[in-house]
DNA sequence: ACGGCACGGGG
DNA sequence: GTGTACGTGCCGT
């Protein structure tokens, strides 16, 4: 019988592993036991001694053999240590660590995935196709067309009783399996979810916020009424601790991940890879990762690639350098000197301009790695000390005798997106599919290139990155060349997309720097008009801020308020009232032409706010928070919202949002200037002035290039408020 | 004027 | 089990 890999974890009492396997008929799960092994480099007679050493506190299973002990090196001598306690395995590294002679930087494979050991020893995967019993492998995680099993699932909702925030004592009113409501005395509810599980027997639960409240706060009532509730096909789940963590230039808050057994729990909101790319989006991570998918389901894509990485590194031999840096160094290295410019060429054009061209590179920045073979261990190697594939601007030498490993695995991945674009534009009832896993392959791509400069990154250096930068500005530069050549002005220019106005013929200019630069140039499309938008304090073109019109009809907006998820709705709905509006437009003379007519959407939106009909809903401001209540130093909004949340008992962690109405922002005392969102009741007075104000911002921001800037739009409103004021006093 | 604070990008 | 650094604009003091 065959089967896909449908969930792995280890049993650490046992010191087993444990695999659920989904086969057509059903679900089996198979228990096998699993060795994992660290490794230790020393001088060979002091790897005798560590022998002898470790023989003295019980672990005898050593054994001298060959590996690599670094990318791009020879094999050498290593001790391979069995570990028959799982939980060892990390106090064991410390033990040998403290003996001393061996050092820091010399065990490996000491902090693998226990899943991902276990699937590497046996040549299987996540959601990879497997044959019963034993475990061996039917698949190949190179295949693009592969076999996947339907999986079934039920979406779970649960309706709490309580104002506000919900909270662990508030009782459950109903239950929602997906659109059976289940309802009664508490208990009830329970044994009716137990049951109707155990019946459906789903491979996938859904859930929203199941991470972050629904499971624990399921499991917390089934113990008030004295019942255990067990949503996995095992007892158990398989929790981990919440935090909140620095990433992206900014502090997030991962909630506990709450995994079930042999069931795969997904929480929409917890699981970036599903928000962006959906189940076959997972299911492509995790059979490239080899990361079973409920793990998968909860990682970033720059820990799959990682993770991909690892896998290729050890297929090819190597062990693993152990990474033992603590949160504690987490910070961002001083003399880090990358002009991370790199992309920035042309200075954007500000104004309206009509009949533009865009143009992107596929997937850039990996493309460039693979072209240029940028890897850590090729970028100035020691073999080839007279290279002549060097980096521009830079100098840096690249090996010419070996493909490095991150050009190794990202090969596959840009050959598959290509594939999978391809096949999705073929039609067929299999596009969804296609396009899922397109996305998801697109994440990976993009977060690899920042990998490879984040000190923390198993195979991160910052010369690669460095180099990859050097080559990207070198190539638009380049590009940007051959478009005046051509006959093109070059309105602007960032990182890989190059935006051209002029009658040249763009498709054939395309392929010419197809051929030149030896990486696809996409046609974006043609603008039938296109905004750039001024800094404000200089006037000066700024990179990132723009709206246009594609030929078609389509909008593109970049940077602005309607991007932005700190914005409330009542802003972003002007803002896209306000481009509706001006998207009638065929070119640039009709969208100056529309600019006044445009301003009317604006004076409605402030006349609304200004009724106090507004909903409150419609005003409510979102902002994260980056750090706890007591660490902020400046009193605003945010801070304000906070203090009311915590008067209540409930405190938020960095990262997480907090939402609330702005009541008068001008007033100190919490309670008065906002409400925050949980204790509003709907009929709260808003501070009027505040939301026309931040409107006229929004307005502002579109219009500023066209001489309405903020203060502009300020004067034109009180003008049009004072001329009301005497209309109705005559 | 200046520091504190939050956000985007990529499709 | 976690991409960087930077440009940008608003707000409070």
């Amino acid at each position: 019988m065959n089967g896909w890999v449908l969930d792995c974890y280890a049993d650490m009492a046992e010191n087993r592993m444990v695999t659920w396997v989904r086969t057509n008929h059903g679900v089996e799960r198979v228990v096998e036991d699993f060795v994992p092994r660290i490794y230790v480099q020393a001088p060979k007679d002091r790897l005798e001694k560590l022998r002898g050493d470790l023989a003295l506190i019980g672990v005898d299973d050593t054994s001298v053999v060959r590996r690599r002990t670094g990318l791009g090196e020879r094999e050498r001598e290593v001790l391979s240590v069995a570990v028959r306690d799982y939980s060892a395995i990390q106090p064991l590294a410390v033990t040998i660590d403290s003996w001393g002679d061996y050092r820091r930087n010399l065990l490996y494979d000491v902090d693998l995935r226990m899943d991902q050991r276990y699937f590497l020893r046996k040549g299987i995967f996540g959601m990879g196709l497997v044959e019963l019993p034993g475990l061996r492998s039917l698949d190949s995680n190179l295949r693009i067309d592969y076999p996947i099993p339907s999986l079934s699932s039920i979406e779970l909702r649960v309706q709490t009783k309580g104002v506000g925030i919900p909270t662990f004592d508030d009782p459950i009113t109903s239950v929602e399996v997906n659109d059976i409501v289940l309802d009664g005395p508490e208990g009830s509810i329970l044994e009716q979810l137990q049951d109707l599980v155990r019946a459906e027997d789903p491979d996938i639960i859904y859930t929203a916020k199941g991470d972050s409240f629904y499971l624990p706060y399921l499991r917390k009532r089934a113990a008030e009424n004295g019942m255990e509730l067990e949503l996995g096909r095992e007892r158990g789940e398989r929790t981990s601790r919440g935090k909140s963590f620095f990433t992206y230039g900014r502090i997030v808050y991962k909630p506990p991940g709450h995994k079930l057994r042999g069931r795969v729990h997904i929480d929409r909101e917890s699981s970036f890879t599903f928000r962006e790319s959906g189940l076959h989006g997972l299911i492509e991570l995790s059979r490239l990762s080899m990361i079973p998918l409920q793990d998968v389901s909860r990682l970033s894509p720059g820990s799959a690639i990682s993770a991909m990485q690892v896998n290729e590194a050890v297929r090819t031999g190597h062990v693993i350098l152990w990474k033992k840096n603590r949160p504690e160094d987490f910070k961002t290295a001083g003399a880090l000197i990358v002009s991370d410019r790199g992309g920035f060429i042309y200075e954007p054009r500000v104004g309206v301009h009509d009949g533009v061209w865009e143009v992107d590179f596929f997937s850039l920045y990996p493309s460039i790695m693979v072209a240029h073979n940028i890897s850590p261990e090729t970028v100035m190697c020691s073999c080839c000390p007279r290279s002549s594939h060097t980096v521009p601007e830079l100098g840096y030498r690249i090996c010419e005798k070996r493909t490095g490993l991150v050009p190794r695995v990202l090969v596959p991945i840009l050959n598959r997106r290509r594939a999978y674009k391809e096949l999705k534009k073929q039609g067929g009832h299999k596009g969804d599919m296609y396009d899922q896993r397109a996305k998801a392959l697109k994440w990976v791509l993009v977060t690899c290139f920042g990998y490879t400069g984040y000190r923390n990154a198993r195979f991160g250096r910052i010369e690669c990155h460095e180099s990859i930068t050097a080559f990207g500005r070198d190539i638009l530069m380049r590009s940007a060349d051959i478009a005046e050549r051509r006959g093109f002005e070059v309105l602007h220019g960032i990182v890989d997309s190059l935006w051209l106005k002029g009658d040249g013929n763009i498709r054939s200019y395309c392929e010419e720097i197809g051929r030149e630069i030896g990486i696809p140039l996409n046609l974006e499309g043609r603008y039938e008009w296109i905004v750039f938008l001024p800094n404000i304090s200089t006037g000066v073109g700024a990179l990132n801020r723009y709206y246009g019109k594609f030929e078609g009809g389509e909008l593109k907006v970049r940077g602005i308020a309607v991007r932005r998820k700190d914005t409330p709705t009542l802003v972003e709905d002007l803002q896209h009232d306000m481009l509706k509006h001006l998207s009638a437009a065929g070119d640039a003379p009709e969208f100056e032409e529309l600019i006044p007519s445009s301003l009317e959407v604006l004076d409605r939106h402030a006349e609304e706010v200004r009724s106090g009909t507004v909903s409150r809903d419609r005003l409510v401001m979102r902002k994260s928070i980056s750090r706890k209540l007591e660490e902020y130093v400046q009193f605003n909004d945010s801070v304000a919202a906070l203090r009311q949340l915590r008067d209540r008992g409930f405190e938020l962690q960095p990262g997480q949002s907090v939402e609330y109405l702005i009541m008068d922002s001008k007033s100190r005392s919490s309670w008065q200037r906002v409400r925050a969102a949980p204790f509003l009741d709907g009929d709260e007075r808003y501070d009027a002035e505040r939301y026309v104000d931040l409107a006229l911002r929004g307005a502002a921001e579109l219009l500023s290039p066209f001489g309405w800037n903020y203060q502009q739009l300020r004067d034109r409103d009180d003008r049009r408020r004072s001329k009301h004021r005497q209309e109705r006093c005559l």
